[in-house]
RNA sequence: CGGGGCAUGGCGCAGUCUGGAAGCGCGCCUGCUUUGGGAGCAGGAUGCCGGGAGUUCAAAUCUCUCUGCCCCGACCA
């Protein structure tokens, strides 16, 4: 591609709306362009390494067996009806009605459709298993959109869907997802960790999300330091090394009292007050579960994972409580709870909380503390659980070594369904003793625009972005120096038709722009390796070479191009940790 | 959905408090010079100051209202 004929609108400064580098290079290099909040036009040179990333993810997935459908966007509603999600899904859901008055939304995902599509076709299990997946738009109207193309509301992503007979099935498929995700990321060249994910109410360990390792990710990972142990997952997922609660020792803790604690509403607070520290405290945490109040009692320096506490009661959505209903149900303002006396439905406790200490808890009454709470005596404690958040350097939950948290962003997520779907919309098929059963279900995304920008969030620099070259919208800018000097375009003429022979994805900079304005262009876009040839240089009879990631420069001889190339090609890929 | 902020040539911004000629930098167009790290000089084009209503002799500026966008907290590829 020539440049002078070629789009590449670049931006000398950032975007003002621009937050993180992903989206600030994105814009400046000329990649995207906003149309509205979270909805992006992909400009050329975008659209280039997406369809790069869509490629190596589609042969992975045809590698595993996976086949490539498309899909409607366009969903009707009775389909989500059936599933119970057009109420569940919420305003996420793009609604919309056609001139009969009928209703749609756009596919945010694709369940309900695929089901519908093969319950209808799938009569025997001998056409199963079966794994089928489309790359494509989907709409998801998220409340906040941010970040460029990390958050957008419309996105490209794959996703594959898995039926199979039965459970040995089911596991086998995604197994082969799993292994197939793992092949496309390190195809791709980012540096990534799959990692424990939440499974919501379906329970189990069957979901995994795959995390590309970068400093803005929005989520946080728990990694054990022991790479042999290998154990990784979500905050939110992450157990907590179990540690027995006594539940037998009854020492010697004296009634319970109260202790006055103006104004002490937090942890700190009342520590301060009282000499005491944060892990001699308990925090009473309410929620609102369908109106009904749930305690969650978590030693004071510790943070309650909500998810825990929702897959404990079942996975019913929970509200943290109004300072109003907190109001109603201690009598206390936010601040002062506490177990003893609290009127609520259920009390549940960490697995840290033990018998066998006194503790300091709110009291129910303003500006009221008690001290010498035992949890046996005092309070009846309906359930101990691991509702805690894990914590840095807390024993890993396999090994028992430490765990570090880093910060990740999601790219792919694999997961089992089971018969969630299947079963709702009756998705069934004749075993080979021709009895009725239901598909076994699992799904599997990966975001594929938001690769392009995790890429860039991994790899970027003072000058810009810096494309790892499996992705790379072009894997080489060619930079003719010395508008002058007619031998240079000839021969830069000639070294661009051989990197066309190689099948190479070059960027001939032919435009009439001074030296500076070639090499910022170049930088910024990140192209992977730029060739340079100017007059000097070509008194010598080589073009000057440069590894974009490592900033090296080697100089090529012309007489033996070809080779020479293709040698460095290599050497630049290897430093990527990729085969060409 | 709550809290905060912004809206002025293509982009980044000043001007708004205290009403009185619509500005700056970059980019763009023309010409000459320049050409190994975002050039210099000269000339030039480009604005419903987000929309609507109001106050006033007079509104980018004050008031009301609508819309859009961004940032901080609960979901997801």
């Amino acid at each position: 591609m020539r440049l002078s004929k070629y789009y590449i609108p670049t931006l000398k400064e950032d975007p003002a709306d621009a937050e993180v580098m992903s989206h600030k290079l994105l814009m400046r290099a000329g990649m995207i362009r906003k149309l509205t909040s979270g909805i992006y036009t992909y400009l050329p040179t975008a659209l280039r390494a997406i369809n790069k990333v869509a490629n190596i993810v589609r042969e992975e997935m045809e590698r595993a067996g996976a086949i490539e459908i498309s899909m409607p966007m366009v969903q009707p509603a009775d389909l989500w009806q059936e599933t119970g999600r057009w109420g569940y899904y919420g305003r996420e859901l793009l609604r919309m009605k056609d001139r009969h008055n009928r209703e749609y939304c756009l596919g945010p995902t694709h369940e309900e459709v695929i089901t519908d599509l093969l319950r209808g076709e799938i009569r025997s299990y001998k056409q199963l298993p079966l794994n089928l997946y489309q790359i494509q738009t989907k709409f998801r109207d998220e409340v906040r959109p941010r970040f460029g193309l990390m958050r957008g509301r419309e996105f490209i992503m794959k996703d594959a869907y898995s039926f199979d007979a039965d459970e040995a099935g089911a596991e086998m498929s995604y197994e082969a997802m799993y292994q197939a995700y793992s092949k496309a990321f390190e195809r791709i060249g980012l540096s990534f960790r799959a990692v424990q994910a939440d499974s919501g109410a379906i329970g189990g360990d069957f979901s995994h999300e795959f995390m590309v390792l970068a400093e803005t990710g929005e989520d946080t990972i728990a990694v054990c330091e022991d790479v042999a142990c290998g154990f990784a997952a979500n905050l939110e997922k992450a157990k907590v090394a179990s540690q027995p609660v006594d539940l037998k020792s009854e020492t010697n803790i004296p009634e319970f009292s109260s202790v006055s604690t103006p104004g002490a509403h937090s942890v700190e607070e009342v520590c301060a007050l009282l000499s005491a520290k944060a892990s001699e405290l308990i925090k009473t945490l309410l929620f609102s579960v369908d109106g009904e109040a749930v305690a969650a009692l978590v030693r004071g320096d510790r943070e309650l994972n909500e998810v825990k506490l929702r897959n404990l009661l079942g996975g019913n959505s929970i509200e943290m409580a109004s300072p109003e209903q907190v109001i109603e149900w201690t009598g206390a303002p936010v601040g002062f709870a506490g177990p003893v006396g609290l009127q609520v439905k259920h009390i549940f406790a960490d697995n840290e909380l033990g018998y066998d200490r006194a503790w300091i808890t709110g009291a129910n009454t303003c500006d009221t503390h008690l001290k010498n709470v035992h949890l046996g005596r005092d309070v009846q404690i309906e359930q101990f659980a691991d509702l805690r958040t894990i914590a840095q350097d807390d024993p890993c939950p396999q090994c028992g070594r430490a765990v570090h948290f880093t910060k990740g962003i999601e790219v792919g997520h694999v997961f089992k369904l089971g018969t969630k779907y299947s079963h709702a919309m009756n998705a069934t098929f004749l075993d080979e003793n021709g009895k009725e059963k239901t598909m076994i279900m699992g799904c599997y995304g990966i975001g594929i625009s938001r690769i392009v920008a995790a890429a860039i969030e991994q790899n970027n620099d003072e000058q810009g972005a810096v494309f790892p070259p499996s992705i790379a919208p072009f894997e080489v800018c060619l930079i003719a120096l010395g508008a002058k000097d007619e031998a240079v375009s000839i021969v830069a003429e000639d070294v661009y038709q051989k990197l066309l022979q190689l099948g190479i994805d070059v960027l001939y900079d032919d435009r009439k722009e001074r030296p500076g304005v070639k090499f910022a262009d170049a930088d910024l876009a990140g192209w992977p390796m730029q060739l340079v040839l100017g007059s000097k240089g070509l008194a010598n009879g080589i073009i000057e070479a440069k590894n974009r990631k490592t900033g090296q420069r080697v100089d090529l001889e012309l007489s033996d191009f070809i080779k020479v190339f293709s040698k460095w090609h290599q050497d630049v890929w290897n430093v990527w940790g990729l085969d060409l």
